[in-house]
DNA sequence: GCGTCTATATCGAAG
DNA sequence: CTTCGATGTAGACGC
């Protein structure tokens, strides 16, 4: 017995049953089912959390992903990660949902005191994001053109695991001095200093002399003081936006 | 001629004009807005991207937060933060939805191709989110109770400005040595521990031993190495579950 | 799975 | 306004 296949599916101020017919049909649709609520909302894992009763807005998705957002704010008041399980309940008149994470033990659970809309949306997406202006951007760049950070800058190694973390990009001056390069997308504060203070320090208990150079659009005033303490750089430089290849899934002679 | 005020008002399929009606309604009503929506979306500023054609939800805010889902994910694939100026037009029969954020100045652009359903929901909410287990509460419980730490450790001062950053507790041991202690109320990291490092560093300027101590539940593999490279120390703490001192708003006389 | 690091991070507090 | 650090950070990539 297969359930109807709509696109999409509505009802305001539905009735008890209804909530659970129309949650039941999006859950086995693979659907991004959305409510408008008056609900309370009970959290307890890595943290632990109670929200009194309000209006919200709750979408779950087909990958497991639960949200609850208030009126405000970008983001969830209140949420369940991709992969935890979403089930519901009804006790005494009123809809429980419940949604469990595996690892870590996570649970949520919503009371709905009120349903005022539930729908349901059979979403077809094929498609990915094109994001120009990230940190690897400016990583390609600097591979590409290393004379962008000084003339005679050679890079020899990108993502280059060490003793204590992860050197962005290593390579050596036009003198044959080590170069470590921190490189952020954003203006770059204490955190990336002392970041690029680790890498550097690491690199010293082998090689004698190694410059450290963090790149970035710009400096807080507190990390240029320490840049400056411990005797880093500075190479100031923009992530680019540049078009990237298409990563996302393609609709294929395959898939039809 | 004012709006008719409804809590909820949604519909299925709508025309062009029916979106624009809707989405006029909801934006004068402060409600929460949300459509399923055939759409391709377009962004600019901090970075830049693009989305091909697809199927999302869309969720617009009163406060100015406008958010694009895709049936996976915990986060939006798109977005503009709260104080985001939202608008829209028509072109060529289409609705273009734009949303504009001044500083920094970014644009978001969703061109609907097809929308499904769009809805609109008046929420009341006064309640606030109590959160247990956060880092401030492990805070709280060390001030309360020092000795937590090591018999004889007093907590002389709490997000103590130093030099380069700022110390989350700040006390002495029991033979008068200047003592910094670094909070995490998860795992801690590379990241916790070179923090601790420039705190520790900060303060041997001025005093002679200092010691550090990362206060958390674990350590990653990496965090334990290096901060037994640094000569710093670790204590293991869980962050506590305390109910705390409601914080939302509540509905008071005053309101009424 | 753990470890490490980025993010259009967002958010809140303090100066 | 900027600076600074927490976050139930999430997500990605490597081992």
């Amino acid at each position: 017995m297969g359930v109807a296949l709509m696109k999409v599916k509505s009802k305001e101020n539905p009735s008890v049953e209804e909530v659970v017919e129309i949650l039941s049909e999006g859950l086995s649709n693979e659907a991004i089912i959305t409510l408008f609520a008056h609900c309370s909302v009970f959290y307890d894992g890595r943290a632990k959390s109670e929200l009194g009763a309000g209006d919200r807005v709750i979408m779950i998705k087909p990958d497991g992903t639960f949200l609850i957002h208030q009126k405000e704010k970008r983001v969830p008041v209140n949420w369940q990660p991709p992969g935890s399980i979403v089930s519901f309940q009804i006790e005494e008149g009123k809809i429980k949902l419940r949604s469990v994470r595996r690892k870590p033990k996570e649970i949520l659970e919503v009371e709905l005191l009120k349903v005022y809309l539930i729908s349901y949306f059979q979403a077809e997406d094929y498609e990915a994001l094109n994001l120009m202006g990230s940190e690897a951007e400016m990583a390609d760049l600097i591979l590409q053109n290393p004379s962008i950070i000084e003339e005679g800058f050679k890079a020899l190694q990108k993502e280059k695991p060490i003793k204590h973390g992860i050197i962005d990009i290593y390579g050596v001056d036009r003198d044959g001095n080590i170069v470590v390069l921190e490189l952020k997308r954003r203006r770059a504060d204490l955190h990336a200093v002392s970041q690029l203070k680790r890498y550097v320090d690491a690199l010293k208990e082998e090689h004698g002399s190694v410059r450290g150079i963090l790149v970035a659009p710009s400096l807080t005033s507190g990390a240029e003081k320490l840049l400056k303490d411990l005797g880093l750089e500075f190479k100031k430089l923009n992530p680019p936006k540049r078009e990237k290849a298409r990563k996302g899934k393609q609709k294929t002679l395959d898939m039809l």
